[in-house]
Formats: structure tokens, C-alpha cells, sequence
DNA sequence: ATGGTTGCTTAGCAA
């Protein structure tokens, strides 16, 4: 059986539900990680995308951030955030088992500056992710973790690495970090496939990034060697970033042969 | 000239 896992960061599902809806039809994926809701879990519209055929997931949370995991089949063992008792309000951690793979959605934080609170809270966040992992996955088993990580893991993931060497996105710390995910055992599905520069899959709004070119791959497609195994294809949907009211990031989709 | 936008919530923050 073939299946689609996507990842996609919305930027307010609220904003981008007609679009998030004729994606659907068109790409037909059969499971999507969502990042950025921007609605509390009363407003995350559940029913339109029933009506679309999809199970959902969501753990919201007014105004920023919110993850979700859609699904065409049943979706089971939901659970939200990273359960390791650090009194942290933002929603950026939701898994749940779908299709006989255990899911995660993630929205990494941005980190804004180096040097910032911001940038020391990302750290410690992705730190705190690292021992999610082992507490929560297994990973001899098929576990996909779509999100955006806020990280362009190398030089070839920067269409201008020297305008963005040293930002929070292509810092050495943040790499160094999403390097210890990947070591926990997973694969980059992208890097499967995808050998030169790119494919971007987030183009600021600001400074014409997208019609000057500008892009970075922050968003990522993980699986575990299991899933990996059996991955077919991935890339990015590059054309959702253009047209009337695009997200800031395009779909990243990768395809698995699963044996049933 | 060294910025240029978008979304949420309502003037300021976040990305």
C-alpha cells in the first residue's frame, strides 16, 4: 500500500482553511502533520475536514503555534506535548498512531536572535525533544515526524547561505541539536531523494523572498531506518506557496510503500 | 533607499 505523509506548516489554519481543503483534494495525502493553527482546539474546524475525509488530531492554543495530525484512517494513542513535567503553555507537540505508524507533528520554536530568550528557550526545547524520543518512540518501529524544525540542517538547504550564516535558522546550534534527532535513528526522507540544493520549503513573506528565490529547507519529513526503508519519493509542493494568500511554507510530502 | 509581509488582535508581537 502506498501512503503520503505531508508536512505543513499553515500559518493559521483559520487563514488557510479553503486552501489546506483544495490542497487536500488535489494531493489526496493520506496523513498530514499541520504546524501554526493559531486557533484553540473549539475553533480548529474539525468538521470541514471530516467532511474532507479526514480524522484529526489537534492540540491548539490561542494566537500562536498549535500542531495537528490528519489522517484518512482511524487515528489512535493521541497525545499532546512532550509529558516531561516542564510547565510549558505552547502547543508544539502532538502524537498519535495512524496507518500502523506512530506520528508526530512538530513546530519547533523560531528562536527569533541569537544570543535572545528566544534563542536559549529553542535549545533548550529541542534538548527537551531529544529525551522525548527516547521516552516516547521506538525507533525499531515506523515512526514519521513531520514539522517545521526551524533548522536548515546544511549549506545546500540555503539558496544564500551567506545572507542567513548565523541566523537562528542555519546556526550552528540548532543544526547541532536536529543532528542528535536524526542520530536517535532517523532519516531526513528529503535527503533520500534530493542530492543537490534544496528543495526549499519556506520563502519569507518579507524582502520578495519567493519571487527572488530566496528559500531555506526547514521543514522536514523524519523517519525512522523501519519507515525509511520503504520510502519511495519525497518532496515539496512547491506551487502552494504561490497564488492568492500562500502560507509561508510550501508542503513537504514523502511516500512510503508500506507492506500491509 | 539597505526596506519591502502576513496573521492575530487591535498597536504590537511573532515569524
Amino acid at each position: 500500500m502506498a501512503i503520503k505523509v505531508a508536512t505543513w506548516n499553515v500559518n493559521s489554519v483559520k487563514a488557510r482553511l479553503e486552501r489546506l481543503l483544495v490542497w487536500l483534494d488535489k494531493a489526496e495525502p493520506d496523513v498530514v502533520c499541520l504546524q501554526e493553527l493559531k486557533v484553540t482546539d473549539e475553533a480548529f474546524p474539525a468538521e470541514a475536514l471530516a467532511d474532507a475525509g479526514y480524522n484529526a488530531a489537534a492540540h491548539g492554543q490561542r494566537t500562536y503555534n498549535g500542531v495537528a495530525i490528519l489522517s484518512r484512517k482511524e487515528i489512535s494513542d493521541i497525545s499532546s506535548g512532550m509529558g516531561d513535567g516542564v510547565d510549558d503553555p505552547q502547543a508544539r507537540v502532538i502524537k498519535a498512531s495512524t496507518y500502523g505508524i506512530d506520528v508526530v507533528s512538530v513546530y519547533v520554536p523560531n528562536g527569533r536572535e541569537v544570543g535572545s530568550d528566544k534563542w536559549e528557550y529553542k535549545l533548550d526545547w529541542l534538548s527537551r525533544f531529544r529525551k522525548y524520543l527516547d521516552e516516547n518512540l521506538t525507533k525499531n518501529k515506523r515512526v514519521a515526524i513531520g514539522g517545521d524544525f526551524n533548522v536548515a540542517p546544511e549549506e545546500r538547504d540555503v539558496a544564500n547561505p551567506d545572507k542567513w550564516r548565523e541566523s537562528v535558522l542555519c546556526h550552528e546550534g540548532g543544526r547541532e541539536r536536529l543532528q542528535s534527532l536524526i542520530d536517535w535513528g532517523l532519516v531526513d526522507t528529503i535527503r533520500m531523494h534530493h542530492d543537490g540544493e534544496g528543495p526549499f520549503s519556506w520563502w519569507d513573506y518579507r524582502r520578495l523572498a519567493f519571487p527572488k528565490g530566496d528559500g531555506l529547507r526547514i521543514d522536514h519529513v523524519l523517519a525512522t531506518k523501519k519507515l525509511a526503508d520503504t520510502c519511495v519519493d519525497a518532496y515539496v509542493d512547491r506551487d502552494e506557496r504561490k497564488g492568492k494568500k500562500p502560507s509561508d511554507h510550501a508542503p513537504v510530502v514523502a511516500e512510503f510503500e508500506i507492506q500491509e
